[in-house]
DNA sequence: CGGCTTTGACCAGCGC
DNA sequence: GCGCTGGTCAAAGCCG
């Protein structure tokens, strides 16, 4: 039950990049949610339809094993690690609880001084971080087969780190949402097993809108509005896809990958373009 | 010049 | 307690 509990939202998506989709199953896909873990999924703004949780609740628990085996050790354990919150705190804090420890603990005050050694300030801000890191955010983690290490999900991203992983050739970056009040974070790696797959994980939840004045998502979002199902990220697509309601696309949720926009030929030709001829 | 990436250092958690 | 590892910081450099 700990353990079910410790199990992370998954999908696995494929982005093919030589077009060809596997025989006989050209979108695997890969979910198994909990009753807390829809609920993340919804406050990160995942609106699933409601037979979608139904046949979760049901029936999701036997489908197939997800290819975390692929992943690095520490990958796994990274990915299926729960962050268990202190006894009573809430497994999501909501947006507006989230801006506001946003404020206090990553924002220094105002007239402080930065690098004066190890002052108090600096001492109760770790204090502060080590509070934070109590009660993390929930995690997301996509496995997602692509040539491209960071797609584009909507939203604008500051790396602040970049780590070598053990058992791993493929080092691990950590980027930060670039709006001061968001703390939303994401890992992203290659799987050392399989290059081919980029692992990514989003740690917390926006409490801000993606930003359609951001290069490139202005165009992929419009064209998405105007085509979804064409246009819609492969994850969703898979996601809803063996389940579909032809004609029905829920909204552009916040955490996917969006293929280029048409304009970006070579892109599209990969990784959109094979779904197509799929449908 | 502002925003971003790079990269070495530092720190904390965890397993042994 | 110690070493390993993941995560973060922050200075320096790059780029548009």
């Amino acid at each position: 039950m700990m353990e079910e509990e410790e199990m992370k939202i998954r999908f696995k998506t494929e982005i093919s990049g030589d077009g060809k989709a596997p025989a006989g199953n050209p979108t695997t896909r890969t979910y198994s949610l909990t009753d807390r873990e829809s609920t993340i999924l919804s406050e990160f703004g995942w609106n699933l339809p409601p037979e979608i949780d139904d046949r979760n609740h049901t029936a999701a628990r036997g489908l197939e094993p997800f290819a975390l085996e692929e992943a690095s050790d520490s990958t796994r354990r990274l990915l299926l690690r729960q962050d268990r919150p202190p006894s009573g705190s809430p497994v999501a804090p909501s947006p507006e609880n989230q801006s506001i420890s946003s404020n206090s603990s990553e924002e220094p005050p105002a007239g402080q001084p930065e690098s004066e050694g190890r002052s108090a300030a600096e001492t109760s801000n770790k204090a502060k971080k080590k509070k934070q890191k109590q009660c993390r955010q929930p995690r997301i983690a996509f496995m997602t087969k692509s040539e491209v290490e960071n797609l584009e999900d909507g939203y604008r991203w500051r790396k602040y780190g970049q780590k070598g992983v053990k058992n791993s050739p493929f080092p691990r970056s950590y980027y930060r949402c670039t709006n001061s009040k968001c703390m939303v974070k994401k890992r992203v790696e290659r799987c050392s097993k399989d290059p081919s797959i980029v692992i990514t994980t989003y740690e917390g939840q926006h409490c801000h809108h993606s930003l359609p004045s951001s290069r490139g998502f202005a165009r992929t979002h419009e064209a998405a509005s105007s085509a979804q199902p064409f246009y819609f990220s492969n994850l969703q697509f898979q996601l809803h896809r063996p389940l579909s309601q032809p004609g029905h696309w829920p909204p552009l949720p916040p955490h996917f990958s969006v293929p280029p926009a048409p304009t970006d030929e070579g892109l599209l030709d990969d990784i959109v373009q094979p779904r197509m001829q799929n449908r």
